[in-house]
DNA sequence: CTTGACTCTGGACCATGGTCCAGGGTGCAT
DNA sequence: ATGCACCCTGGACCATGGTCCAGAGTCAAG
């Protein structure tokens, strides 16, 4: 059983000592052990509990959300993870949405631009000066 | 030359009273006309620079960047704005495919999971408790 | 004249995910 | 025994785009 002090565990982990302790603090670590001195001792556990952090939000969950998803874990719970994932698939599939929509007004703004001079028709500045244009 | 008090401003363009002071405090309206009991007086002009304000939040821009849009309008400055749209659609892009890595992994973990059951193998789990699964 | 709706100010607060700081204690090597 | 790296705490601070609050003044209708 490896003991490591919070800065081995967070360099294992690569993250920083400051996120360690604010995931103590907003629960998503449990409070760690101590030594005589008061220094936080960790083992092996929390090394995989950091990187289940890190892995989950690389897949787009936010900090609650992992918080869920590690209870859900500990349990072994397929459905609840499953349906976890289906609310974030959902979510980004809607921000993806909105993004596209964006790019694509943008896009059609840009290519009927003619990119230089000064008081020019542009359909850029005409989409933003003007309601008729914006759509 | 119609003026009108800051609640109607504010709800002639679907915003907020505070976004509208909000707005001023943060430069993107400047400091307004008072009446002389000290109430904030506006025109035309006003309502026409929040709606180019909700346009250009609408294209992805931020409040940073709208700042230096309507400085670049009012010099007609074509090639700056083209540019300044050139940014944001290409920070779109990045965001664009980032969400999509995200949607990507996450669709593709789902479609192995067997969706119910309690300590089953299931791939999303597995991705989150083990590198091997999780890239 | 009173009531209710509106406005003013400065400042606190929200979520998100950390990051940094001061002032002090600890652990280990030289 | 001294220096340096490490750790502790509580709290402030960052960006983003607002939102809300208290306490006070103002405006218009009845």
């Amino acid at each position: 059983m490896t003991q490591f002090a919070i800065g081995q565990l967070a360099s294992a982990a690569g993250v920083g000592i400051d996120t360690v302790r604010y995931y103590e603090r907003s629960g998503l670590l449990k409070p760690a052990k101590r030594s005589a001195s008061g220094y936080r001792k960790y083992g092996d556990g929390e090394l995989d509990r950091l990187n289940f952090i890190r892995r989950a939000q690389h897949l787009g969950f936010s900090l609650g959300e992992i918080g869920e998803l590690l209870a859900i874990s500990s349990r072994g719970d397929v459905k609840a993870m499953y349906q976890a994932a289906k609310v974030r698939l959902d979510d980004i599939d809607k921000r993806i949405n909105e993004l596209h929509r964006m790019r694509d007004a943008l896009a059609n703004l840009m290519s009927g631009c003619p990119r230089e001079g000064m008081d020019v028709d542009c359909p850029i500045l005409r989409a933003l000066l003007h309601k008729e244009a914006s759509q």
